[in-house]
DNA sequence: CCTTTGGTTCGATAGACGTCGAAACAGGCG
DNA sequence: CGCCTGTTTCGACGTCTATCGAACCAAAGG
């Protein structure tokens, strides 16, 4: 669903320093909207946090009030704005983050970080399409 | 609106570091919600790279195509999640941004910036507590 | 005062979103 | 094969939200 972020931003372009484009705005609203709902944010969290980087469904399930359902739904969300991938092993669903795009995120919102490897482009101009 | 973002996230906790509590996620959802929308994210954006670090009202209407009560709409949205700041001087409102709300978001996002000013802690653990 | 211009609030409406239960799909395992 | 568990899809329902026009408030000048 979502493209490729660092094509339409323009990879580390601040928030600040230009206006963004309609298109621009579009895409990276996209992504904010995914985290702008608290259990999907927490699923976020759960996932990243978790030991080895990816967390079962099941893991997730029972940690809230919800169906099934509803936090499968949340998960999809989540996919296909780029923020997780899934995958099958068995019976079981694995979540795990994609932390180039909290990373670009992270770069567009801060006006300038001198040296920190969230924001040097040079290593990760090139990021993998995320489809569906 | 929004409290003190914070006294909530615990400043600077990394979204991977460890799970984010319902409060911390339902406090956090509010201020990435109003940057899920691309006329708000774009508005945010003019703002924040206008000249003087500040836009008046009259400035952000015309690169829309959208009625006056919209984007007022859209601004007080901004304004309760704690993202800019609006000011009346005589005539006009003069919004800007709150960089702090924006250095806090990307010091939740990154895990682990290793000197950006952005995640230093020590400078501002204490916020200015926006309402309404 | 009254008018004009800039912005916000109000009320209404169409569409999007979160949630659920039921049903469908996917793998193990008797 | 048939069942059982885990996960997703489907359809529906109530709520929230983006948008508008009309009305309203605030400041500046006649």
């Amino acid at each position: 669903m979502l493209a490729d972020l660092a094509a339409v931003v323009g990879c580390c372009e601040p928030l600040a320093r230009e206006p963004l484009s309609a298109r621009q705005s579009t895409e990276l609203a996209r992504v904010f909207k995914a985290m702008g709902d608290p259990v999907r944010l927490r699923l976020l969290s759960l996932i990243a946090s978790h030991a080895g980087g990816e967390a079962c469904v099941c893991d997730l399930t029972d940690v809230f009030d919800l169906s099934g359902p509803t936090i499968s739904h949340h998960l999809k969300v989540l996919r296909e704005a780029g923020l997780i991938t899934g995958e099958r092993r068995g019976t079981w669903v694995y979540y795990r983050v994609r932390p180039e795009l909290l990373d670009q995120l992270s770069a567009v919102l801060v006006p300038a970080a001198p040296d920190s490897p969230a924001t040097m482009p040079a290593d990760r101009d090139e990021l993998p399409v995320v489809d569906a």
